[in-house]
DNA sequence: TGACTTTTGTTCGCCCTCGAACTATCATGG
DNA sequence: CCATGATAGTTCGAGGGCGAACAAAAGTCA
């Protein structure tokens, strides 16, 4: 009965997830993107227009200097760029450029594969069996 | 990145674990240790001598250079101390000092206060499936 | 309008984490 | 005995991540 170390056990299914999604980002010859630019990426593909760094902040779950860093890395990578807002200049606008949006596809490809792997021999009842109990987890440990 | 489920809800549970684990130390006033240092600490607790840097590494999952790092942290916090070896001077030898064995107890309170929170209301039986089923998602990502 | 507060981002210090390169040291086979 | 190779740790550079402190701009209100 080894229901002692489940969070051991899921930060070692992230870090495996990790893991993958590094190794497919290599084989795609993606450089200067790793796994936690995912959620800023997926955020700023939804985009039609330029967004203020405000935004992505409240959308990553991660506190601002974190995100200012991460914008400076993509865009000195060439992922995004950043724009002044005329009505406030306290804001700093960000938008994809081409070759950041290029990654939309290969996004959505490692997702796919992420997916089918992680599931692979798993019933659907059973894939929401466990998101469900995933779910109960999470709140518990949000109260 | 973004299966936009499962992984993204177990990074947040792990990260929500995380948090709770911060606040606890901070509760008991213990400066200089974080999440990532359970693994080494706990390893550690249960020598009962000095240990070569290589053990850390083959227990913890984490790469050399890392391990380095966490160990001149905590050695740097007082917890533990180097020690050269006589039988082969390239290994340097780490041990607790009595401070990091206090941190013990503090470990164990924590965990078993996690591992309450985290399966509140969840009957042993759901325990177990959640357990198998991560089982299941774990050896498919890595195959 | 001028003082005070809020909002937006950046910077800094500290820690983890990795991989690559490097230093000692030890082991082994010729 | 010594050259060659394996081993143990460290260092370096680049990235993530946080909180605290900060600057600049905008908003508020007397």
């Amino acid at each position: 009965m080894n229901t002692e170390g489940i969070i051991a056990q899921i930060a070692r299914i992230k870090e495996s997830a990790n893991v993958l999604i590094e190794a497919e980002l290599r084989k795609r010859s993606i450089k200067g993107v790793v796994p936690a630019h995912g959620p800023v990426l997926v955020f700023l593909f939804q985009q039609s227009k330029p967004v203020p760094i405000k935004a992505i902040v409240e959308k990553v779950r991660r506190v601002k200097s974190t995100v200012t860093v991460m914008v400076n890395t993509l865009e000195r990578h060439g992922y995004l760029r950043k724009l002044p807002c005329d009505a406030d200049s306290r804001i700093t606008l960000i938008e994809l450029t081409p070759a950041g949006r290029k990654l939309r596809k290969a996004f959505e490809e490692i997702s796919g594969k992420l997916f089918t792997k992680i599931y692979q021999g798993v019933k659907k009842k059973d894939r929401q069996i466990l998101v469900d109990l995933l779910e109960v987890v999470e709140s518990n440990l949000n109260k």
